[in-house]
DNA sequence: CTGAAAGCGCTTACAG
DNA sequence: CTGAAAGCGCTTACAG
């Protein structure tokens, strides 16, 4: 088995030179028709895979792009790393992960190492409470439109005041809203938009389970058959993972959903539409989000280059707000029709599992 | 802002050659004490960062590997993700990702293109009802034990024969095992681990999720309550995601978890220990299914390049069965003191939600 | 339209 | 212990 062809051996092939050989393979230079041909039709026979090391090597662009996810253990990382992958792909970009753990600190020096590795540049999801700094290189965040510095995000206020609105015309009049950090953008955006859907028209109450499992325990009960008996009839999560988390309480609690009350979420997480009931939620555009990150990393990329030259293409038009999609499932009921909770039997005290976590 | 210092600019400030440096900093020719602390002080002065693509172009290796996940969408990416990446990044190494969205000739195509970028080698999670041929570059297959060309994988069929005995030292004799593929190795294996603890002692069923869907669609129900009904007491999903759609259909048909029934599932997602009745599940050792098969990827890649020298390094001594672990938690529990089910109400039904999935 | 040459930043025998 | 030189595979002005 030779090694790999080169641009050399097919110069070698046909008697020319290694430059006009890379003028034809890359359509830059002016090459006559038919030696274009001829030399594309060698490369092919000789099985010729371009060197990405020397092309980097000789342009200073690697052609190789970062994703940091501040933790890749997310649920939501496959949807990101599909969209991204896909995204960089097809314009010529391979993709290389980056990895904090959740780390707060560890997500600049995961920055870093892709840096180090010759990313021409870095998407960055961050972690609920950081910024990104400059890197000295191009870097594209995707956090939340109301974050300093934001490339391309959801429209989470606009999704959470859709799914406001979702819940208010099914005639829920008191929510409790559950989220987990509160120092989370996203998080609160998606509050604030749920909020502002209620102003007015109804109650709204806010469980930040990350508070709560601090005192508890990570896991502990949210206490949300109580919220019930207390009148509410409806909980938006700001995630699928607590939406399950809270349908999952409700049910083993006897509550029935959404005959008693309605639970939605958020992100549509890949199980959302196989449990029963099957999750009302709100997605985002990864599509449309990723490849806007990526065309706005590519204009940086190629801006840094043509710096001196004074070639100034245009940016990207850039709509940066990308509207979310409310998918209704069966999770989500009319309030309308059903009795107050007073006229329904008590809250059923299902047996509770005797059975305790061990490992 | 300068651009960054490369081995010359050293070399320059300190009076001395290239060479020097680079064997300086690499640590391999024998450079004098003194001179050597110089030049790495100088180094670190000038902010110098090794170019990958310099060293790339003259060794010849990358330091860069490729992850192939047959989907990436899959919800158990995360874990293999941070896994691999963790253990690539320990050895020096950067992961590429590529994704085949599932589809089965996409695969080959992702690899290649991995391999175009100039990945050194490839760790590959193949799709079931797939085999990896020879790519003409080291690789890793990361499958089940039963998989010819497998490389390292977790013990699926211990880890169903010690979940098999788990709910039979609960006292199970008739379980329902759910899987989604009858293609799928890793699921074939666990299967047939459960099978055996129960063989002689109780009775398995087994439903195919794949094939129910495919006559009633997806997200159709499973018929769970039936089976409860004619006496079945425990569910044995291949994974959580069935089990967690066990666990949601049977608790909105009114069955109690673990009161009635037992679920378990496999893979320990990341949700499974935050649902109520929190999931008994099975856990591979990511962490170590990467290093082997990283380690292993490495060797092969020092070989390939050491062909040629007589230098035979021993191959990284191979246990490439990796135990599961597993993680009891509330959705199992006794059969024990639980009447039959004759003896209890009727299973309860629940009023059917009339809400349909609408998009 | 085509080619000779220099250079991207590093490593690696080989001399000295 | 140190250095001059060649080479990895490509691209890019610049000549011809």
């Amino acid at each position: 088995m030779a090694s790999r062809a080169n641009l050399s051996d097919i110069a070698k092939a046909l008697g020319v030179s290694v430059a006009t050989v890379s003028n034809a393979m890359s359509g830059k230079g002016r090459v006559s028709q038919e030696l274009g041909r001829a030399i594309r039709e060698k490369a092919k026979e000789l099985g010729y895979v371009p060197s990405l090391a020397g092309r980097a090597l000789s342009t200073g662009r690697s052609h190789v792009l970062g994703l940091v996810l501040a933790d890749i253990g997310h649920p939501l990382f496959p949807q990101f790393a599909q969209a991204i992958e896909h995204a960089a792909s097809e314009a010529g970009y391979g993709v290389l992960i980056g990895d904090s753990r959740g780390d707060i600190e560890a997500q600049s020096r995961a920055i870093n190492r892709l840096i180090e590795r010759g990313a021409d540049g870095i998407v960055v999801v961050p972690r609920h409470g950081t910024c990104i700094g400059d890197i000295g290189r191009p870097v594209a965040v995707i956090d939340s439109p109301s974050t300093p510095g934001n490339t391309v995000a959801a429209d989470h206020r606009s999704g959470g005041l859709e799914m406001g609105r979702h819940l208010l015309d099914l005639g829920h009049r008191s929510v409790a809203i559950i989220g987990l950090h509160s120092d989370s953008n996203v998080q609160n955006d998606r509050i604030a938009g749920i909020r502002e859907a209620f102003a007015g028209k109804g109650e709204t109450r806010l469980i930040w389970i990350g508070e709560m499992e601090r005192s508890h325990g990570s896991g502990c009960p949210l206490g949300l058959v109580r919220l019930v008996e207390e009148g509410v009839t409806a909980f938006a999560a700001v995630s699928d993972l607590h939406a399950l988390r809270a349908i999952t309480e409700l049910q083993q609690g006897g509550i029935s959903i959404p005959d008693d009350v309605s639970v939605t979420g958020f992100d549509d997480l890949i199980w959302a539409g196989v449990i029963a009931p099957s999750l009302t939620t709100m997605r985002m555009d990864m599509e449309r989000i990723a490849e806007i990150a990526i065309a706005d990393l590519i204009f940086q990329i190629d801006q840094d280059g043509a710096r001196d030259a004074s070639s100034d293409l245009p940016a990207p038009e850039g709509q940066s707000c990308i509207p979310m999609q409310l998918i209704i499932r069966q999770s989500s009921g009319p309030v309308l029709g059903r009795a107050a909770l007073g006229e329904r039997a008590p809250v059923q005290a299902w047996p509770a599992s005797s059975t305790t976590d061990q490992v």
